[in-house]
DNA sequence: GTCTATAATCTGATAGAC
DNA sequence: GTCTATCAGATTATAGAC
């Protein structure tokens, strides 16, 4: 008792979170609406307003978890001292964060249009916070012939592409197993920036 | 004279396609209304419907002519027959044609989820042909000593991925021409696929 | 906190005059 | 081929009852 019937605030707030994020995953930001969200949840449109001042807010806040989750999982990872080896670790973690977080990742990338020019500086100052911890590997082997690598800004660019694409196609109970996907481009990214040392 | 006033089919039908690509691939398919085509063109909104039928046929009219246009250039080129040359043709080919492409680029890869289902089989076949185009020229030279490819799917993807992605950020007059661009790519991918005997 | 009802506006698409 | 006018329905967001 005590709760008021239909009240629910502390459910319906990530509820709504989870319903947008896989509608706009699915049918892009502008193609749905709020009462799509709100009869994903359950509750009548008007409710929604009780979580997010405007759609917008809704989008950038997503947005923002999933960069935020992203920075500070990788901020309590024990990055290794060397360089080929925290190349390695940088591989392993962002495939292992990026392929469970589908719908994350790809509102993360196509959405950014959709964003008021202020909340689109914050959001990509978080991605490009998240590109110099590889390009500061890449960097901090370079020149010692542990990385022989010319452009370390494109080739931390095309490492990111390259890794993010994985989570387009990848499915559970595909061809290739994760570990499999994870040794593949480990691979490929080790042959692109071996110096003469290189392991 | 003997034309009628108002009347430019002409020139129109193209101005619309430009109009639409413009507008879909800096708001999105979704977010952009047919009054705001025919504002950019000129014209009425109703006067749209001369030249398609409806909204997703100029989405899907766009996104095959940019596929068409792909698959006839790269037809037309003088592929090597040395399976090195031939991956080096294609990563100038691939950066050469996108780069000037930007809008079509974009339209090509974000909307797709805005395609019936139809139009979807249809744009993804002519994706997968592109694709195999690299990946043709990835098994010709693999286990021959030129290519050490551990898995030639996934290396196409990897590399398409990671050469599509300059479009979202290479600009004219930017920090590396054009030609220092596709030197970087190329030995970034000819170092991704190099056998014991690769140049 | 959720509901119903509604304001104000926009949407894709069509009909018929010229 | 383009225009004006319009249909039928959708949109975001708000107001006030409970």
């Amino acid at each position: 008792m005590a709760r008021t019937q239909g009240s629910f605030s502390d459910v319906t707030g990530p509820r709504i979170h989870a319903a947008a994020q896989a509608l706009f995953a699915r049918h892009g930001y502008a193609a749905v609406s709020m009462r799509q969200i709100a009869g994903e949840v359950g509750v009548q449109a008007g409710a929604l307003y009780n979580y997010t001042p405007d759609k917008q807010s809704l989008l950038v806040a997503l947005m923002r978890a999933h960069m935020d989750e992203l920075l500070s999982t990788y901020a309590a990872e024990d990055v290794p001292d060397d360089p080929c080896a925290a190349l390695r670790h940088f591989v392993r973690f962002h495939i292992r964060f990026h392929l469970p977080r589908h719908d994350a990742v790809f509102i993360a990338y196509m959405e950014l249009r959709n964003l008021s020019p202020e909340n689109f500086t914050v959001i990509e100052a978080l991605r490009r916070d998240y590109e110099t911890h590889l390009e500061t590997i890449l960097r901090s082997g370079n020149g010692t012939s542990v990385f022989d690598v010319r452009d370390t800004k494109l080739t931390t660019l095309a490492i990111i592409a390259m890794l993010t694409e994985i989570t387009t196609w990848y499915r559970e109970g595909g061809r290739l197993a994760q570990a499999e996907v994870e040794e593949i481009y480990l691979a490929l990214v080790c042959r692109m920036v071996r110096g003469a040392e290189g392991g």
